[in-house]
RNA sequence: UCCCCGAUAGCUCAAUAGGUAGAGCGAGCGGCUGUUAACCGCUAGGUCGUAGGUUCGAGCCCUACUCGGGGAGCCA
């Protein structure tokens, strides 16, 4: 078989080269023997550099000691575009430095696998609501300016008109939804709140379903069917991807239904409790120990390498193991750093507030299962959001946290169908009612109980990868203050 | 906008108490018939982020600035 691809690692040993090829799919070594190959061939392939692209050609064997128990023996070879210098070396690197390689950073194990189980989420996004009698209604990114939250919109100049970058879909798809019954939206979102987080990006993909007769209760259940058949779907098909991350796939396999359902209250009850504050001391400790643990490994391989007389091998392994060791104890130290703050938060945390990101990662690390946390304050919330007949204080709405510290991946709610609800909710807003005409319309003309909720896609992906920064979930990403190519 | 940390070779980092710059990877050359971020030998590669200050002497101390990282705030 002919294989065309790159050179990903390359290691001679006198007659017998070992070449590991990037072919798109995958890596794949390749072995090439002095003799089985022209001496010129043969010189010519082991001068290739990595990240050259060449076309080889061979036997496809099984063998024990390759990587991944098979290789390709080759008979022929040839060098397409040979590479010098590639600046990314099979050593450890720096944030900055990566990203500002991003155009080869991305051919990179790491940043492949995360794009691989990207491409599947997003599959499985669209393959659970096809298969679900939804209908795709592509919404506008370009729209008007129509009240909620103009602060976080970017805005464009559309022929002379001032225009925004969509941040939602919502308001068209409850349109839609009023015509197919089962809708959803899926494209990019833009966003431009001042926040420099991990978990912000100024320009994400988000999916959004609107469902036509739903309560509340019918929407958590579609919610967790979704976010479990998604979760599935990447345990199924990308397991190696998963694997080489080091992604927490015991922890992805719990995610089935039912989630846990909180309501606000119950979470502001959580948070004030005696557990909360049990619980955060120790984590506290288990920093600290952690931490100290770390320190004692620091301190003992740098008396070694004091004391001297170690092997080679032996200072190499220490001098790779330093840096991560420091890492470690520089991200133990935040931690330390900021677990008084966020008890601080949260036990002074009064019911009307919105949760913080630090009460969310306290909620979701007391849980191996994704929460619902249901009924927010009214006063917390945007306008079109149902107010709780039984308690006009809350909202029918609903987060869903993510597991073990991630945070929010979805939020959502049951719209206001009530025409004088809706209104008196506009103008408690502040909103021009003469605005939302069109929006209103929806309660005019038989209306109905609906609701649906968005999911961010980079957030879903940095949650199932297990990678920290959101940043990495996206080919290109576009940061609050960095656009890196 | 605020707080913390950092900037030394292409990359990741080191440099005892302030005394004139090192190691690995990468690159080049040579060696090795089963390597796994291979290994072994040799070679090239630096205006220590910028500007100023202290000092006989600054990579190291002080001030300002620039850039980057982390966190907070804000926020689907």
């Amino acid at each position: 078989m002919t294989l065309n691809g790159w050179v990903y690692n390359s290691r001679p040993s006198g007659k017998v080269l070992f070449v590991v090829v990037r072919d798109g799919t995958g890596l794949c070594q390749c072995v090439i023997e002095a003799g089985t190959v022209s001496e010129e061939v043969f010189e010519a392939v082991k001068r290739l550099g990595q990240e050259s692209s060449l076309t080889v050609t061979g036997l496809v064997r099984a063998e024990p000691r390759s990587p991944g128990g098979v290789e390709l023996a080759v008979t022929d070879a040839a060098a397409i575009c040979p590479a010098v210098e590639y600046p990314i070396t099979p050593k450890e690197h720096g944030v900055e430095f990566l990203m500002s390689n991003r155009h080869l950073y991305l051919r990179s194990q790491r940043p492949w696998c995360i794009g691989r189980i990207r491409h599947t989420v997003i599959d499985a996004i669209r393959r659970f609501f096809n298969d679900n009698g939804f209908t795709l209604v592509d919404t506008p990114i370009f729209t008007a300016a129509a009240g909620e939250g103009e602060q976080t919109l970017f805005e464009v100049d559309y022929f002379g008109q001032p225009m925004f970058l969509s941040q939602t879909g919502q308001l068209y798809l409850e349109c839609a939804a009023m015509s197919f019954g089962k809708v959803y939206c899926f494209g990019p979102t833009f966003r431009a709140e001042k926040s420099k987080t991990r978990r912000h990006l100024t320009e994400f993909w988000m999916v959004e379903p609107e469902v036509a007769f739903i309560n509340l209760p019918g929407l958590l259940e579609l919610a967790e069917n979704f976010v479990s058949s998604v979760v599935g779907r990447v345990l199924k098909d990308n397991r190696a991807e998963l694997e080489t991350l080091g992604a927490d796939i015991a922890g992805l396999e719990k995610i089935t239904p039912p989630f846990v359902r909180l309501t606000y209250s119950d979470a502001v009850d959580i948070l004030t409790s005696e557990r909360t504050v049990k619980f955060l001391a120790e984590q506290l400790e288990q920093f600290k120990a952690q931490k100290a643990a770390l320190e004692a490994e620091l301190a003992q391989i740098e008396a070694a390498d004091k004391k001297g007389g170690l092997k080679k091998w032996q200072q190499e392994k220490n001098a790779r193991r330093l840096p991560e060791l420091r890492g470690e104890i520089a991200e133990l130290d935040t931690k330390i750093e900021n677990n008084p703050k966020h008890a601080e938060l949260a036990a002074n945390f009064t019911w009307g507030k919105d949760l913080g990101g630090s009460d969310e990662t306290i909620i979701s690390l007391m849980h191996d299962k994704p929460v619902f946390v249901t009924h927010y304050p009214r006063s917390a919330k945007a306008f079109y959001m149902k107010t709780d007949r039984s308690n006009p204080k809350v909202v029918e709405n609903f987060d869903l946290l993510a597991p073990q510290g991630f945070g929010e991946v979805i939020g959502g709610s049951v719209r206001e169908d009530d025409y004088d609800y809706l209104l008196r909710r506009v103008n408690e807003e502040g909103y021009n009612p003469a605005d939302y005409n069109w929006y209103l319309d929806l309660r005019k003309y038989g209306s109905v109980p609906h609701g649906g909720f968005g999911l961010g896609v980079e957030r879903t992906v940095a949650w199932i990868t297990g990678e920290r920064h959101i940043r990495q979930c996206i080919a290109f990403p576009r940061m609050m203050d960095k656009v890196y190519l």
